[in-house]
DNA sequence: GCCAACGTTGGC
DNA sequence: GCCAACGTTGGC
């Protein structure tokens, strides 16, 4: 049994705005806390160590900017009052050579189903190992 | 700036 | 427990 084949991907996203991938790699590793939403925090639980997940931005951009490593499992929120809200610390991996653009998902019909094109309200998403690799690929990620 | 999707709130 | 009103997210 591998490392790879235990491993779950992911994508986050987040306003370049409110906080970008340059700002992931300055910090390194970085509580990705503020989730407030049932089903995200529901994926963000679901997460394991060496988990990775692309860091899309939303709004302006549009585009999968990089990859990340799940380095803490699911913990209390530090910013939520109640506690019941649930963050994980991600470590910048790297930046995709070519981000991927929405644009360029919507295009792939192989990706019809991808949760970001599904749900894109939700900000924490399941991306299926068969997705990752072609996203790896668009990108010109190396695995 | 507009609008669709969807989650939440509050009246009944 | 239903549903209308409203707020937020995020694409275009």
């Amino acid at each position: 049994m591998s490392e790879a084949a235990s491993r779950s991907y992911w994508l986050v996203k987040s306003e370049p705005d409110a906080f970008s991938w340059d700002e992931q790699v300055a910090n390194d590793v970085e509580p990705w806390t503020g989730v407030r939403n049932h089903q995200a925090k529901k994926n963000l639980a679901a997460m394991k160590k060496g988990d990775l997940a692309f860091f899309y931005h939303s709004n302006e951009g549009r585009e999968i900017v990089g990859v990340v490593e799940i380095v803490r499992e699911g913990y209390p929120d530090p910013t939520a009052e109640s506690g019941s809200w649930v963050c994980v610390d991600v470590k910048a991996v790297g930046p995709m050579p070519r981000p991927v653009t929405l644009a360029g998902i919507r295009a792939e019909p192989a990706l019809a189903d991808l949760a970001l094109v599904r749900q894109s309200r939700l900000s924490v998403v399941p991306v299926s190992p068969e997705h990752w690799n072609l996203l790896c690929q668009m990108g010109g990620w190396q695995n």
